[in-house]
DNA sequence: TAATATAAGTCAATAAAGCTGACTATTAAA
DNA sequence: TTTAATAGTCAGCTTTATTGACTTATATTA
């Protein structure tokens, strides 16, 4: 009878505990892009979520960040006045709000995205093809509901 | 001449995503259990790296979650005062300060793994051992300066 | 069409998590 | 014995997020 190593307890442990400090890591190489933008970290998600997710709207925001509607609204209201995203009514249901990075959000969000580029460009030459595909697919399992 | 398609930017930035998104869904599943021992992120960020990383001192701790000594120290000494966590001081190093979980604190952080096992384990059930292992490989080349 | 439901926005008060800066006490190393 | 490292503390502040109670606009449905 075969063990599943990889579905001891103690391994599931392990990688929730690497996702916590991979997550912390990449989304901490970009202070000082975002310092000098006086952006904080809220911004920062807000901002990687649009700009992976071009017209998404406000409700699948809330629950793609897990946050409630006021607490992005503050940051959100911010970007928008500070012209890093756009706004416009959904054609298929005028309630929809559907956001986009104009072209200063983009340039921002390429400068964010320069800095956390990196660990993974490390991590992925050291890595072959197929092992880097496994990731991405395990990730997106983790995520499913 | 071969195109590496996982190295592209666009790949890339994707990856960056579904790693916020698996991080968040991943530490908002114990909420209930949380809320119950009237617990917050902070605390939880805490007891999980001090039970995967036993004996581990504050110092290292503070470089692992990326916030301040007094950032940590609040909810530390919380968690100190409601014996969750224990600490001793170091036989190498008489600065150190050790950190472990205490009996009580082992239980609430089992109580805790379970909630968050469950995404994990169905998302390793629907995979097969190479892929849970090259998923693994990755998140710690990623997590590696 | 009128009533109801949904999506988004807003105001106010509060809590949680984090920061900077300025210190103290203890222990180790030079 | 001076200096450096580790941990802890106090005070004040900022950022992020919460709850609850609304309003407005648009869609749905009875």
């Amino acid at each position: 009878m075969q063990d599943f190593l990889y579905l001891r307890e103690n391994n599931i442990k392990e990688i929730i505990e690497l996702m916590l400090e991979a997550y912390t890591n990449s989304y901490s190489d970009p202070y000082e892009v975002l310092k000098k933008n006086s952006f904080g970290k809220a911004h920062h998600r807000l901002i990687c979520a649009v700009d992976i997710n071009p017209g998404i709207k406000v409700a699948d925001l809330i629950k793609k960040l897990k946050i409630t509607k006021q607490s992005l609204s503050r940051v959100l209201q911010e970007l928008i006045k500070k012209e890093i995203i756009s706004q416009s009514k959904g054609d298929v249901d005028g309630r929809h709000r559907l956001l986009h990075l104009t072209e200063k959000g983009k340039k921002i969000s390429e400068e964010i995205f320069n800095t956390q580029k990196k660990r993974i460009l490390e991590a992925f030459k050291e890595s072959d093809s197929d092992e880097v595909l496994n990731f991405k697919k395990v990730l997106k399992k983790i995520i499913a509901e």
